[in-house]
DNA sequence: CCCGATATGTTATTTAGTTACATCCGCGCG
DNA sequence: CGCGCGGATGTAACTAAATAACATATCGGG
């Protein structure tokens, strides 16, 4: 059952399995991002019922960089471009009206951090960058 | 009572209501960040009860820049250095092994992070740094 | 003295994430 | 074939994190 269960939309890697496909599915379609729970509800026809559903699935798309988690919201969003996992540091501009999540690199940051770290002795493993505020849309409108 | 209502400490600010300032001193004497249930029970002798009361004294505090929230830990720290809260961007590195978090103000991280708001037009109001790994003690040890 | 703003206290509830345990399915190997 | 192992699944119960709703108190100014 790895390959080919239907005519689904997209196909980012052919070796997920189908829980992992369904909230990749989910979240690739959602408009912004999403909680663990709201992605169950958004599966129940499916015939997904438990958190641990969702949260395994989670671990294995944030693991490949097919997802990932934005800490700040207790929420996950779709990997926007197929590059990002390759570039180690991913930053994220959450609008705080609109709900809207920019994905950007900023090589210069990361390598910034890096030489923190080294500097440092820090060992980093995963690193996290989030900016909270008002995305170009919403800064602009009146009230 | 908003002054000398004892003989405690250290004072951070002369203006902390009583439960602002239990939390605040119950961070400044942990070796590590602790989540608002930690802070909880270490004041439960101090006749607090709820939840909310600890929310609510975090919620000032980290207004004021006198503690922090690590998000990707879901936990506080007090603030390490008076200065910080003058320096906008603050971030952290913490330590997987045995939790310690070092607070670091990096400005040219800040200016990478101003300048791809001002060329985005995303207006941001608080920014997040995190750093997961291994601090340089704990990644020189053996196993 | 009264009033509005701010801080508090308390209970219950929602939201987020984990533990523990049983099952199932594909696959390599004797 | 049949055994067994690792990975994925399913389910229930639970812990942890955060908030809602409501009642009370405290303080400072007109």
């Amino acid at each position: 059952m790895t390959q080919s269960h239907k005519g689904h939309d997209h196909v980012w890697a052919d070796d997920l399995t189908r829980n992992q496909e369904l909230v990749l599915g989910t979240l690739a379609h959602a408009h912004g991002p999403l909680s663990a729970y709201d992605i169950l509800d958004r599966l129940r026809d499916d015939g997904l019922r438990a958190p641990l559903q969702i949260y395994r699935a989670l671990d294995k798309l944030t693991e490949r960089g097919l997802a990932h988690r934005l800490e700040s919201l207790n929420a996950f969003v779709c990997c926007a471009d197929a590059h990002c996992h390759q570039s180690g540091c991913i930053a994220f501009a959450i609008c705080e009206r609109c709900g809207k999540v920019e994905e950007f690199a900023e090589p210069a940051i990361e390598s910034e951090l890096k030489g923190w770290s080294k500097a440092s002795g820090f060992v980093p493993s995963r690193m996290t960058v989030e900016l909270r505020g008002l995305c170009a849309g919403c800064a602009s409108q009146p009230a």
